[in-house]
DNA sequence: TGCATATATCGATGAACGTCGGTAGACGAA
DNA sequence: TTCGTCTACCGACGTTCATCGATATATGCA
């Protein structure tokens, strides 16, 4: 389960991976309405280049968009992140648990 | 609290954006015991290939070098990544609460 | 001292990413 | 029908990333 899964959750991740995107989630994730060409002016870059980043965030399955006659509502897609969120609470835990030559000898 | 942080999330997101950075956590996350030059093996890239996805991840604070004598003892950094973790999570939960046009009709 | 091992660094190369201006397509309103 | 608005796509440019071979550095051992 870790050959293609690397790839998944990597790609999850890296869809992450930038400012731009990150702001464009938190955004939808704390606007209790929906949302068009607001994303543009929220993250203060241009048009296409926010579009892009839909476009990269859509095509990783985190959001889904929805056609609302002259405009597009974008919203969080259900459990797209549960994955990426098991894995990384997964890594947290193990971090806590000092296996190896870890001297818990901390000054 | 969205400024910095954003950069900062990112910045881990994309440490976490790659398979064989991925692949490199899982093994000290599974391990039992101290990994050295394994982890060449493992992700199966050229030395100093994975040198340098090593110096990202400590770079980005998600793993620690200890040094022991011939070799370096690499291990998850405690708390690197509780922030990612506490972020994504909020993400997942605010994507199950549909408070756009989200239709619930589901077919 | 000299050798073997293990890691980090340097330099180069090819691929991918981020950004933007310009533009095309879809749709409602007048 | 015509116009205005909104989004997606195209092409281009510069930057960053990923990868590797070659090499430097540090340390233990004989």
């Amino acid at each position: 389960m870790s050959e293609i899964d690397d790839e998944l959750l990597a790609a999850l991740a890296k869809a992450l991976g930038h400012p731009a995107r990150l702001k464009i989630l938190m955004l939808l994730a704390r606007t209790p309405g929906c949302i068009g060409g607001d994303i543009v002016q929220a993250v203060g870059l241009a048009q296409p280049t926010v579009s892009e980043h839909l476009r990269i965030l859509k095509t990783a399955g985190v959001i889904e968009g929805q056609i609302d006659p002259p405009r597009v509502c974008y919203a969080l897609a259900p459990d797209a992140l549960a994955h990426l969120a098991a894995t990384i609470a997964a890594l947290e835990a193990a971090s806590a648990n000092p296996s190896c030559c870890v001297t818990p000898a901390y000054s």
